[in-house]
RNA sequence: CGGGAUGUGGCUCAGCUUGGUAGAGCGCCGUGUUCGGAACGCGGAGGUCGCAGGUUCAAAUCCUGUCAUCCCGACCA
């Protein structure tokens, strides 16, 4: 797209429609670092947000916060093998903790002198620091459960990256959790999927999420096994939005953490982790918005309701300040809401600039409709337009505010199901992934196998995204035989292409 | 890391083939007329052409290297 004016539109070019939104919409920037980007005010108001509402969630939960460093000694991550496989090849690492001039005196370089005798890994993950510290936390069984959060920054040194879906640094949040069963374990990582990440996932964002455990394939590198939310997006490919990892006994043994068990035995403790990141934020623009721009869910959304005045002089006068009155009572009512009162930009540009950066209504001040006694009110989820008396806009808009915000989650539940196909043939299974663009979500019998796994993936570049746990229809655990390979099964699984 | 493309005022790009004093539109600043879905006039500011070498009297332009970004693969929240 030239102009600068509008983005390309989705039906065109997905991906440019998604980076041109971002950048438009001023949620993020590209930065001078590779891979990492700027989080703009707009976009980090939804982290916010966002942050709030999990914090919320986790708390009610019985979790609290605390902070671990940002570096990890190298020998930590040598400590569990199938997490070191797991994030090695993309690790940061500080060898050297000062500078000095370079012998042309134009530049700084390392100092030999300086280098460190054991070198750093900056976080991708905190497992390992965690669970170093939490070896000195622990010595009873009185000392569990031990229910930690952290929100912080990680770092991941990925070959491409996307804003938002896939940055090199990455706010987050985990949350790591030790516990005196493997019982007491498995229900932690179900609530934490349920209350918290699918919970939020639906009722904050207003994006349907499959909850299912992962594959030996996709599982996270040293869990026993791993939950995680699975959501569509409008190019009809799969998101990891959330995961809750159930860690058995893995980094307990790692670290020698045990604790003496009432009967006065040494146990070794179970753990959870589990994280939702600021690709939270990617989930959201790529499942609701649309060519205009941002479509944020109310709950969601840095600007609710934004106000329009019109007119020139003694007109604009009296149209700013009725919009700044009505923005006030909705203030009062806990509404986010704006008035634009900038006078250099028309109200057409105001009304493309909200449509951009995802305000989910808009009132439009007007001096002739002051005096008739209704304002136009624009919906932004729907091209809906209605005219409402000036008395009743707080309460309407309040009310559209929850029409809206179910109207998202309803039309991208109904874009899922219309998308999620049975699939039984490998014919079929091949078609369904031909080409360029997702697929959607495909239900097949699956045996059970990495190998089968492995050569499904290759042939379509479709994976397994998760089994899950609720059957999406009854029938979906019925046994069949594998779309592949023609061996038993026992259920369906899903199986997209993934972002 | 493999394949492809691109780096020129804040943004989108032209100029490069055939070396010779850096351009346009948008945005920005000032000003006036405007203001109901991206208004217009006039006057301004702003770039050692990604970076480092090399060739040359002379490099945005040619050569080498390097870095970054985007797209396609492998990896991944």
């Amino acid at each position: 797209m030239s102009s600068n004016y509008g983005i390309t539109p989705q039906g065109e070019n997905f991906s440019e429609w998604y980076n041109e939104l971002v950048v438009k919409a001023e949620l993020a920037d590209h930065s001078a670092v590779r891979g990492c980007m700027v989080i703009k005010p707009h976009g980090y108001a939804i982290w916010e947000l966002m942050q709030r509402a999990l914090d919320d969630m986790f708390k009610e939960t019985g979790h609290v916060n605390a902070y671990f460093p940002l570096l990890i000694p190298k020998s930590f991550f040598e400590k569990e093998a199938d997490h070191v496989d797991g994030f090695a090849k993309e690790c940061a690492v500080v060898t050297h903790h000062r500078l000095k001039a370079t012998p042309d005196g134009k530049g700084l370089m390392p100092d030999p002198d300086a280098k460190l005798t054991e070198e750093y890994i900056i976080r991708p993950t905190s497992e390992t620091i965690i669970w170093n510290t939490y070896k000195n936390w622990i010595q009873s069984y009185r000392d569990l459960p031990l229910l930690i959060n952290q929100w912080a920054n990680v770092m991941r040194w990925e070959m491409r990256t996307r804003m938002f879906l896939r940055t090199a640094e990455f706010l987050w949040q985990e949350g790591h959790t030790a516990h005196a069963t493997y019982e007491e374990a498995e229900t932690e990582s179900l609530t934490i999927l349920h209350e918290c990440y699918g919970k939020f996932a639906e009722e904050w964002m207003a994006v349907p999420v499959i909850k299912g455990v992962k594959s030996e394939g996709e599982k996270f590198a040293g869990a026993d096994h791993t939950y995680t939310i699975e959501a569509m997006t409008q190019d009809l490919r799969a998101i990891q939005a959330g995961t809750s990892h159930h860690l058995g006994q893995s980094f307990a043994k790692a670290f020698d953490v045990t604790f003496q068990s009432a009967e006065g035995k040494l146990e070794h403790v179970y753990a959870t982790s589990w994280g939702v990141s600021t690709r939270l934020i990617g989930t959201l623009i790529m499942a609701h918005s649309d060519d205009k721009g941002l479509v944020c869910p109310p709950k969601l959304a840095p600007v609710q309701v934004v106000f329009i005045p019109m007119g020139r002089g003694e007109v604009w006068d009296v149209t700013v300040a009725k919009a700044k009155e009505l923005a006030a009572e909705l203030k009062a009512r806990g509404v986010r809401v704006k008035v634009d009162d900038r006078t250099k930009e028309g109200p057409g540009f105001k009304a493309k600039d909200w449509d951009l950066k995802g305000a989910c209504v808009r009132v439009d001040v007007g001096g002739r409709e002051l005096e008739a006694g209704e304002l136009g009110v624009a919906r932004r989820d729907s091209e809906e337009k209605l005219l409402v008396p000036v008395d009743q806009i707080v309460d309407r808009c309040a009310s559209l505010l929850s029409e809206i915000q179910a109207n998202l989650y309803a039309k991208a539940l109904a874009f899922r199901e219309a998308n999620t196909v049975r699939v039984d043939t490998w014919d079929e299974f091949l078609a369904r992934f031909d080409g360029e663009g997702g697929g959607g979500f495909v239900l097949a019998h699956w045996d059970g196998t990495q190998e089968t796994e492995d050569k499904i993936s290759e042939a379509t570049k479709a994976t397994i995204r998760c089994i899950p746990l609720e059957p999406l229809h009854p029938d979906d655990v019925v046994e069949g035989t594998c779309v592949f390979s023609g061996k038993p099964s026992k259920q369906r699984v899903i199986f997209a292409k993934a972002y």
